[in-house]
DNA sequence: CAGCATACTAACCGAACGTTCAGCTTCGCT
DNA sequence: AGCGAAGCTGAACGTTCGGTTAGTATGCTG
């Protein structure tokens, strides 16, 4: 168990990675212990000879993923953006904790909270320091921060196909999206505060 | 066929809504027809008899969604996001869509491409009225809008939970969400522009 | 070399699945 | 009243699923 990471070809890796792959392509259910095995060149039972259950496999995923999500830098790593989106430049990871998130694995559940209490404590640092604007209900915006930095993993289909992504590295398009949304995070969309306060009147007219 | 409308009770009517409850719940592929069928009070074999196989009623559950999300101007309201929200203020719908968005049916593409379209143009128009900013790329800033709209439906679980929402009617959470959003949309969450001018030099280093 | 745990497979199991089908009601029409 | 279509059911079909079992190969340890 100790020099496995050395050891990244065995059969149990092979496994663990296959299943990654057809999970994130296809959702847990939707894939037979048959499917993963035949990706992975072994037998279906040597799938649960190493992994108990289906389930059993689909937690080892979780925390495979959660392993190499923080990095050596712990949790901390979670707020950072950068970071983040170089780790998940495997498009199998990527599509993997995008369908994590809405199976709604404990894993996943926990992973969700520790990036809004990085994300809240980031951005309330930033606060603080005068790079970020005051808002009214931080952690309200912590959970729509982190909601926003993976909605374009989960909508990976939708948004390469409206902006005519054909090319495999897709990073050119990876890019026009950060910068979008870097540059909305900045100068906002809304020019004034009609919409804003117009909300802010629906409040007040619902205590 | 004609008056069908009047007659939304009819076992028809009453398997279609509760496959789409049950789809929206735990996903296509976990919900048996048997299950839609006992939900709905009528016998397997019902189920198939009026919409020939399970695959069908999904295609019968995603054009209604359609039709109820269109209402009554076309595909004009799929940009106004007030409308939007009320339509989609049955729980159920909403899991719905969120599913449909993340399986990739042909309608959901249909409806993410229409949506993207549509606030294309608003978003335009509001550029040229002048309460709208302007941007290098207003393709990709569309769908960057449409994709944060739907992320707390797609999050709604992990979203709902980190802001401690117990309540049923959750009209409370949902405004919380929406004023944020909102807020960020106008004042933007980056008070200098060190970070956009960060990501703009990664982008001329790599042209 | 003997002993034994680990890695692995082929064959198989009961359960649940989507689907089919023959037949029973129940209605609208003439 | 009579008849055909539509609504609807119970019992089965073949398939595929996750999981079990019995057994073989392999390689380490004494």
């Amino acid at each position: 168990m100790l020099f496995m990471r050395s050891a990244d070809l065995t059969a149990r890796a092979r496994i663990r990675d296959a299943a990654i792959d057809l999970f994130g392509r296809e959702g847990v259910n939707r894939v037979s212990v048959r499917a993963i095995a035949a990706q992975a060149g072994v037998s279906p039972a040597l799938v649960l000879h190493h992994f108990d259950s289906k389930e059993g496999l689909r937690k080892a995923c979780d925390a495979h993923l959660v392993e190499v999500l923080r990095g050596d830098g712990g949790a901390a790593d979670l707020g950072d953006t950068a970071k983040l989106a170089a780790t998940l430049d495997a498009p199998e990871l990527r599509r993997y904790l995008a369908r994590a998130f809405l199976d709604g694995s404990p894993e996943a559940s926990t992973l969700f909270d520790e990036m809004v209490e990085v994300s809240e404590g980031w951005l309330g640092r930033g606060t603080a320091e005068g790079w970020v604007h005051h808002t009214e209900d931080p952690h309200t915006r912590a959970a729509l921060y982190v909601s926003w930095l993976l909605a374009p993993l989960l909508l990976h289909e939708h948004v390469s196909r409206v902006l005519g992504v054909t090319d495999p590295a897709e990073t050119n398009a990876a890019l026009r999206i950060s910068r979008t949304a870097v540059e909305i995070l900045t100068k906002g969309v809304f020019a004034d505060e009609t919409v804003l306060s117009a909300m802010d009147n629906v409040r007040k007219g619902r205590p």
